[in-house]
DNA sequence: TGCCTATTTGGCATTATAGCCAAATAGTCA
DNA sequence: TGACTATTTGGCTATAATGCCAAATAGGCA
């Protein structure tokens, strides 16, 4: 792999990295809805309210979320919707590894590629 | 959140955690390709053959990838291709920090809500 | 069988992430 | 101004992820 290869790929997975994280996907999830104070997300989440920044802050620095303080709080909402997509994909994976289990339990060999094109799927 | 919602977002925050590196993220757009035996990736990326093998375990246990033992080789491909979708998204968003670094450097305050809608853009 | 090749795994050191508490900051309102 | 609220940040500890080497495993072939 090349230098500039590379750092495209770093790139690319200094955003999927904002995302590894249950507490940051559900922030994600609840944004689509629409803005959320810290303190509607900490309720939420049930979590230190540092925690719940510290949270926000990744994913602020990942440019994925945006932030507008208006009076005490800061809202913060989605700034590239797309990332709802990912989830589609997710659950594919999880439904196909359902099935895998269901099927193949204790199999080495995962021969099948699965399409996910059943519902929601973009691809 | 409650127990159901928090391991519903435990599983999802799996499949992105074993995407979340650069050298996999390469490794899933290589077998967008097609197979690949984990020497010819282990030569594309230049890395110790246990390395690579790490992540390819990563993938396939996350439910990624797939693997078949041909001869003394091993193959991967991709079992669930939407994956892919994700790069469209990933690619939205570091266009989209590109123009803020351009535009807004410095300032606090990230307004704008926006639309991969572009190019290649599912969303 | 014995040797070779491709891959995986154990063990270890290094680095990154997570979460909490306490302290700092910034805005509001009497 | 001073008390109060919402949020962020510093500092710390605990846990997880990474990458390498060396050893183990598994198939192929003389």
């Amino acid at each position: 792999m090349n230098q500039q290869t590379l750092s495209l790929f770093e790139d690319r997975a200094a955003i999927v990295k904002a995302l590894a994280h249950p507490t940051r996907l559900f922030i994600v999830d609840e944004l689509a809805k629409g803005e959320r104070c810290v303190c509607d997300l900490r309720e939420e989440i049930g979590a230190d309210m540092s925690t719940v920044s510290r949270h926000l802050s990744v994913l602020k620095k990942a440019g994925i979320v945006g932030d507008t303080k208006r009076g005490l709080q800061v809202f913060y909402r989605l700034r590239v919707p797309c990332i709802l997509n990912f989830f589609t994909c997710i659950e594919a994976v999880l439904r196909e590894n359902a099935q895998r289990h269901q099927w193949h339990m204790g199999e080495t060999d995962t021969v099948s590629t699965v399409s996910c094109s059943a519902k929601n799927c973009t691809s």
